[in-house]
DNA sequence: TATTAAATAAGAAATATTTCTTAATTAAGA
DNA sequence: TCTTAATTAAGAAATATTTCTTATTTAATA
């Protein structure tokens, strides 16, 4: 998704483009992998010190509301990525042959963790059964 | 890791094979993927109901000491999974060609959350720079 | 520029997680 | 069985996360 796109989803919705709400597009926008949202404000704090966190959890869910970031939660804490618009990972059944995207990359929670190799690409394949042959896998 | 290779571990380190320690054990062993402290204390409650949470705590940091156990912390939140034996996981340097193990899988942060399909097999692929690669890649 | 609905900072409140203290209990070996 | 160091439960304390309230400020449009 790119920066222009983003602000047009916000105006459709009547959303005001703010300074704080721009920064943490961009930081989302520069950033591969989950952040939490301490993270992202501690990164917004660094250009407005006196930014509050609920400006930052505003905005990161609003984000969301209107698809632009994707949510999860481990444990209690909430952390958000850029959606994706290519899907590299998929989920194939071995009785109809179906695919399946996920809709979420396992590896961007731990991308930021690797520090000693410089990722150019990756891919992941699952196999197994799918909902509907499950239950019916002869 | 088998239960038997787990206790003889304990033992070597002159820690008490306890009934709470040993479910906790039984827990991860029999668990694919990361539970967080508060999984973890969940189950354990339903066999012992006046289970302290910083017994579970205890334990798991314990577990990971003695590498039983893997740990890793998302925002705040402390998550465990049982140490891999057998890596499927590998990052391949594209000038040097030598494979590194990944010695976390990151589907297993996400391998619960998946509901609709049965999971059989599965394979990460990162490809990249090493260390020794990445600033002289010609 | 004036208007106004949206967004903000500040601070408090509500939850949740993690660590600590202490007294009682217990696993394991003598 | 006895001894003892390890372990536990309980409760409090310390920290961290998330949500809420309110008064003020501001982006966007007329």
């Amino acid at each position: 998704m790119h920066k222009q796109e983003a602000i047009k989803k916000l105006k459709d919705h009547n959303y005001k483009l703010t300074p704080q709400r721009e920064l943490i597009l961009d930081i989302m926008l520069n950033q591969q992998g989950y952040l939490s949202v301490r993270e992202v404000y501690e990164r917004v704090k660094e250009v407005f010190p006196q930014v509050s966190i609920d400006t930052v959890y505003r905005n990161l869910s609003l984000l969301k509301d209107i698809n632009i970031l994707n949510e999860t939660t481990i444990g209690n804490n909430i952390m958000y990525v850029m959606r994706k618009e290519i899907h590299n990972h998929t989920m194939r059944c071995l009785k109809c042959g179906k695919i399946f995207e996920l809709d979420i990359c396992p590896l961007e929670l731990w991308i930021n963790q690797i520090k000693d190799f410089e990722i150019v690409d990756h891919k992941i394949e699952i196999v197994g059964y799918c909902k509907d042959c499950r239950s019916n896998k002869n």
